[in-house]
DNA sequence: CATGAATGAGAGTTCATTCAT
DNA sequence: GATGAATGAACTCTCATTCAT
């Protein structure tokens, strides 16, 4: 594969991104691809035979990309509680910009794809999610501000929560004060504990 | 509309419920459903022009069904915990065999379809949802079980968590165990208040 | 099947016929069939689901009607040596006009059509011309004109010679003298024992 | 044309060979005939324009070379009937491997081109396997086993005859007894004339 | 009312051929 | 000379929708 290539394909995986973006993932078809890049039908099928094929690259370059802009963050030494707000602050973005997102495409993708193959892809997106949101929990356990024995428990519920709150926003039934009404009960949540402590 | 034709149009709606859960939403074409039903294309158009309108009155139907059976069960004068817990059982059972039920179906709908008239649509789904959690908590504060002023933000934070686990439960990541661990949480959080009380 | 459907399926068939002719087997794409049916893309597709499907049928039905058309010549009492040379008519004729006939079509697919299950559909179709010319021979063997040790032999033998004829037809290569002298060359080949006895 | 320049156009018709005689002629691309070879689309181009061309010149290439294997094989002063005898054996083994010959390559050529230009092509071909097969015969003449006045007759008869069996090869419908049993009959026809002489 | 034959737009895919590098 | 990226025409197949019977 040579340099020039490899530019192509990502810029190739760059237009496909917007595209599925804006058309979600089961009504996007290699025509839709091909205008969005003003290329010819063959020149895509150089580079990619499928619109899965193209969809699963988009996914995990966006997820790497991803990655790679998160790392790091907690090395600065932010109190727990600002990266906490910080990250519900980041949902909250997104909850209320679901038209700029791949999730959409994300569950139209997982709704045609249910074999053995794609189960693994799947468990690895929210497995990433999971250890996301499991990190920052433990940080803050390192910080003295919450209990280790819940941290997974409470991690998974966060991502449970969160993600049926996307659920819903993608039906538009999302509205900004229930997305801060739970964020809140979630905080109130990571630290009861304390209130226990204080009174006890 | 005569009775017959009535009847003819329960029927259809009836078998291409099987449809729909059988094969999701987004790749049942008109034929699936003229097979189910052994009747004619035209037949099949003489009712009904088009798989999205079938959909929309196969889920109403469901729906009415649905809270049909659901209603009284609150009137018997059940103890509010076993109400409760009967409650998450449902979920359970449901989270467990995702391949019976139309919330696939559902999910394919709602991401291909985002125009305004299908908000209305959706809203009245989550809204029912909502409406069903809340009044088992209503019920829990009439029996002196709950606060009263924490309802509705439970109510919603149990829904957005079930729908949470459903979104993970369609790509086959949700295993019993944790399915449990959450429903005890949520049981812990609404009995929390009570610690407190006994403590102070 | 309705007789209305069975129409439409035999004059797509005959039409096909017509293209098969014309153009051969491997060049013949599903629009060439529509556009000498004068039906449309799908309307074919309601018939038949490949050229593949189309010309194992057409062969069929040509097969089956040159048989109706050959059964019952024996019958009428035709001195031996008349219908012999009727059957060398007939292949001259159509080993001049090759152009009519569906023999490259036949070839074509033939070479493109290699699994086990087109074997079975090959031997049928020799069979069925060592049938008819060995019913010939045997027909001569009880008018008392030939051997019937050698008929099998013989009719075999007639069989391979003819095709090739055919092939070197295909290529243009086949002038008329040449099948004659060929032609002669056979009936001097079945009556050569006679010259024997006459001898002895 | 420079020497190196020959090289890789032997080199490519070399490759070429093996692939029309692994895939026949009709379904060989210019993608397959660069893989084999190893080299690029354009570079490929720079040689040869057509699969076309380079079946012809493969064709051309083979029966050069073959003409050359065969020359001066009768001079060594063999037998007559061993010349003959070893013709036939080496029909027959091709006939039974017919999957490592060009035969139906050039067959699906036929099929596929029927100009005018082409017929030369053919006519050649032809010509030249009859005139291999009449110096045989020639040959026998000379050694006063046959009579010189059938000598092109039987040579034609033969090719023919061969012709007809490889067309019945390809399509699997050629097994070995067949093969001896006509052979054999070809030997009694060639040396029939002896009989008649014997017996006068 | 009910039928199912017919339509044609549009999706996916492949390949011979060209051309800038 | 040599490369291989790029083009676009052509083919197969599917479906929502219509309409004569």
């Amino acid at each position: 594969m040579t340099p020039k290539s490899l530019e192509k394909k990502n810029y190739i995986l760059e237009r496909a991104h917007c595209v599925f973006v804006r058309k979600g993932y089961a009504s996007v078809t290699m025509k839709d691809i091909i205008e969005e890049c003003a290329i010819s039908r063959g020149g895509l099928y150089l580079y990619f035979s499928s619109v899965d094929e193209i969809f699963a690259q988009v996914i995990n370059r966006h997820n790497r990309s991803k990655l790679d802009r998160v790392r790091g963050d907690m090395e600065v030494g932010k109190p727990f509680h600002e990266l906490l707000t910080e990250f519900f602050q980041g949902q909250r973005r997104r909850l209320l910009h679901m038209e700029d997102s791949l999730k959409a495409a994300m569950y139209e993708y997982t709704l045609s794809h249910k074999g053995e193959e794609d189960r693994a892809f799947y468990a690895a997106q929210f497995q990433s999610i999971f250890q996301r949101i499991l990190e920052i929990l433990q940080y803050g356990v390192a910080q003295g501000e919450l209990q280790e024995a819940t941290a997974e428990l409470y991690a998974r519920h966060i991502m449970l929560l969160t993600e049926g709150m996307y659920s819903l926003a993608l039906a538009g039934q999302m509205p900004s004060p229930d997305i801060d009404a739970q964020f809140q009960l979630l905080l109130e949540l990571l630290y009861s504990h304390k209130d226990k402590e204080v009174q006890a």
